[in-house]
DNA sequence: TGCGTGATTGTTTTT
DNA sequence: CAATCACGCA
């Protein structure tokens, strides 16, 4: 028996598909990892592919690494000239060979968001910009729009004419990338870019990639923006032997999992791949074999509601599962606290462990009282994506040494440690410097060799050459072929004493901040541990470049995990806790409230799809009527995806919490249908002693129970009393239900606002439902 | 130059 | 509730 026997029909077609493009429509969970490894396994071992001649590229490290991993476990050999990594490390290994033709250096550091930042901040102050008005974070995405659609600064400037506005992006645009260059670094969409422009002014690069590459496969291909389309496009498009094209270019993805179009992704890459290569074979992998019945149609329900989807209809053969959950909760503290605590339970049980969990949110900002929850209760668990280890001020800190004892050209980097620690160099010397330097034409660590020569300088001077001079000796010592990085790094904490400075700061979390250094350390002794042969100063820095929160994952093993929805794709886990399913919160009070909700919303909503799909067992999710957030109390309703769900496949449950529920603080029904139309949740922004705003167009307004104007602080003692509707039939009485049909009725029990009714169906067995949502009608 | 204070202000999601 | 910022003082 062959490794391809276990694969099902469509999964074994688009291993064996010969030549020529193919478009993978994989749906969640279908294998499509298993299908790229063993399409690779295929073309080397039944079409005497060359591995050297495969391509293969993911989004994210983790994806890389696990392909790499499973091709390495079915190929016998030649795994290890396959290239199997990220849209971004491909870029940054092509560039490096050839970016000296578009006039960097090949030594060119990557700047992460912070450096854009920084680097943003000089530009508008260089161009007497008022960032009050014009946010950095905002010019800065307005670029990385223009790079991701591969429009050049004076592409910009061209379509500019006219409009004050982007005429005004256009030269901070063109300055940013001014400086960028003469700082000889890159920023992420450059990477894709600038390898582009590679292959469109180097013919002799761009053959060179195209004969090697002869079999390209994408992963999460619904991802992918113009530039990376344009990139494959190119790297595809070459010419074999015989002369012809022959388009060896595999996609796989999944339009309903496209959740990444704030970043430029667009969705017509895929709905159009077949339009862009009209002889593409299509094949769909429509089989699911991740989650139970009942998730997986919950999550085809909830996704159905988006229009312009590729036809497809995921099904399962695994059992039908437990029923999704579905909690409302009072407030933010109590949802993590029950969620924190059942984790717990089922651990204590015996029968999961904590590494089967994960609870996933909209917003990063959601973590954080989760992660107070799960300190209390001892729970080990790992936040993924909050804060980037390599952005944290310490790592930054050092790495700035690193980089400037590596590359004198980044600026950035030898302003952000020529005063730390503090070496009495300000910012009126600083400022000197670089005068002198934009007036001479020099970079600005040139500019510190020569601050003998700058004017106005006086004893800035002296410090300034004593600060050369250490980073003069270190970049001496790692010339030296038997220095490693990690001695160099231990070398800089000596010199620069960087460990008693942060002593001497007498901050309160000193002890963490050391342990991050230590952190540091290891993580440079482990590169270089893995490397087959000394990694060069620019390699460790490109690793700590491109690597992501996610890509660690694997090293803490049993875990639970929490992470924002986006992080979340690609992965699965027995329980998945889908928490603040509220409006506002998810979908977005961003995509409610943009000039296009009809489109931003159906992102959310795939956003939820990927939420809902990523659980094999057990789906539990929540909401809460009141939240904090950014200092201020939220009221939200619950989210219109939880309605989405037919209420058969839903088990309901509010505030756990309080044994009263008349006498619960709840401003928002647990019912959606009650608030039948869809209206902006509530925010206030309360003066202090006074509450006033609220639950604006909440089912409450709208059920005449108290008036929007009204205040708060006696809303809740109004809304004490019961939404209970009148329901004409008893126990023993025989009601029909539209989807159930015919059952009677075994008990009814008061749930609050609502009854909970059982009745025991002819064919569908014995339901458990709420009145108001069951609309069961009386039949004797 | 550097530090402390109070005020302001912000919010999605990330390679 | 943060993080950032302007301002004033040493």
């Amino acid at each position: 028996m062959s490794i391809y026997d276990t694969l099902n029909e469509e999964q074994k077609r688009a291993v064996e598909h010969n030549k020529g493009p193919l478009l993978i429509l994989a749906g969640a969970g279908s294998g499509k990892t298993r299908v790229l490894t063993h399409r690779i396994a295929y073309l080397m071992e039944k079409r005497g592919v060359n591995p050297w001649n495969i391509l293969a590229l993911t989004f994210t490290n983790k994806a890389a690494g696990e392909m790499r991993e499973r091709v390495d476990n079915i190929v016998g050999y030649g795994s290890e000239n396959i290239w199997v990594s990220t849209f971004h490390s491909t870029c940054v290994r092509i560039l490096r060979r050839w970016i000296d033709t578009l006039g960097y250096d090949k030594g060119f550091t990557i700047y992460d968001s912070d450096d854009q930042k920084s680097l943003m901040r000089e530009v508008c102050k260089y161009l007497q910009i008022d960032t009050k008005n014009l946010k950095e974070r905002s010019l800065l995405s307005v670029i990385s729009s223009a790079k991701d659609e591969l429009i050049t600064p004076e592409e910009y400037e061209l379509r500019a004419v006219g409009d004050f506005t982007k005429q005004k992006y256009a030269s901070v645009y063109k300055e940013y990338q001014k400086r960028l260059k003469s700082n000889n670094a890159l920023d992420f969409d450059d990477l894709i870019f600038k390898t582009t422009e590679l292959f469109q002014t180097s013919k002799e690069a761009l053959t060179y990639y195209q004969r090697r590459f002869q079999y390209i496969m994408v992963d999460e291909y619904q991802d992918t923006n113009t530039a990376q389309f344009r990139l494959i496009k190119l790297l595809s498009d070459g010419i074999n032997e015989e002369g012809s094209r022959e388009h060896n270019l595999c996609v796989v993805g999944d339009d309903d999992q496209s959740i990444y179009k704030f970043r430029g992704a667009n969705i017509f890459n895929i709905l159009n791949f077949e339009k862009e290569y009209p002889q593409a074979k299509v094949i769909k992998l429509e089989q699911n074999y991740r989650s139970s019945k009942r998730i997986l149609e919950a999550a085809n329900e909830v996704i159905a509601n988006n229009v312009g989807r590729k036809d497809k209809a995921l099904w399962t053969d695994n059992s039908e599962g437990d029923p999704v959950r579905f909690t409302q909760f009072d407030r933010d503290s109590q949802e993590a606290e029950s969620i924190v605590n059942e984790i717990a339970q089922n651990v204590q049980a015996g029968e999961d462990s904590y590494q089967d969990f994960a609870i996933l949110y909209r917003t990063n900002a959601q973590s954080r009282i989760f992660e107070e929850k799960l300190v209390v209760k001892g729970i080990p668990y790992k936040i993924i994506g909050s804060i980037n280890f390599y952005a944290r001020k310490e790592v930054k800190d050092l790495l700035s040494y690193l980089k400037t004892i590596g590359n004198g050209l980044d600026s950035l980097a030898v302003k952000r440690i020529i005063n730390i620690p503090k070496r009495g160099i300000g910012l009126a010397t600083i400022d000197k410097v670089e005068e002198y330097a934009i007036g001479n034409g020099i970079s600005f660590y040139e500019a510190l060799r020569q601050a003998d020569y700058i004017p106005g300088l006086q004893r800035a001077a002296a410090k300034i050459s004593s600060f050369v001079s250490l980073i003069e000796i270190l970049k001496s010592k790692i010339a030296r072929p038997d220095y490693s990085i990690s001695d160099l790094l231990e070398e800089i904490i000596e010199a620069t004493g960087y460990i008693e400075d942060l002593k001497g700061q007498e901050l309160e979390n000193e002890d963490d901040r050391i342990e991050i250094i230590g952190e540091l350390k290891s993580k440079i002794v482990a590169f270089e541990e893995a490397a087959l042969e000394p990694p060069s100063l620019s390699d460790f820095l490109e690793e700590v470049a491109l690597v992501s929160d996610l890509d660690n994952l694997a090293e803490d093993n049993n875990v639970v995990v929490l992470m924002t929805l986006h992080s979340a794709k690609g992965l699965e886990f027995p329980y998945v806790y889908l928490c603040g399913m509220e409006e506002g919160i998810f979908p977005s009070y961003m995509s409610i409230h943009a000039e296009d909700p009809e489109t931003e919303i159906e992102e959310e909503r795939r956003l939820c799809y990927v939420g809902i799909t990523r659980a094999m067992k057990h789906l539990s999710l929540s909401a809460c009527s009141q939240r904090m957030l950014r200092g201020e109390t939220q009221f939200n309703r619950p989210s219109r995806f939880i309605r989405e769900i037919p209420r058969y496949l839903l088990t309901m449950e509010q505030n756990p919490y309080n044994s009263n529920p008349f006498r619960s603080n709840s401003h928002a029904s647990l019912v959606p249908e009650f608030n039948s139309r869809l209206q902006p949740a509530g925010v206030s922004r309360p003066a202090p002693g006074s509450f006033k705003g609220g639950a604006n167009g909440s089912n409450l307004s709208a059920s005449g129970i108290f008036d929007k104007n009204k205040n708060f602080t006696q809303a809740p003692k109004e809304f004490g009393g019961n939404n209970l509707g009148t329901i004409d039939y008893g126990i023993g009485d025989t009601v029909s239900h539209i989807k159930f049909g015919v059952g009677l009725v075994t008990n009814i029990n008061n749930a609050g606002r609502d009854y909970e009714v059982t009745v025991d169906f002819s064919t569908a067995g014995t339901k458990k439902m709420m009145a108001s949502f069951a609309k069961l009608k009386k039949l004797s």
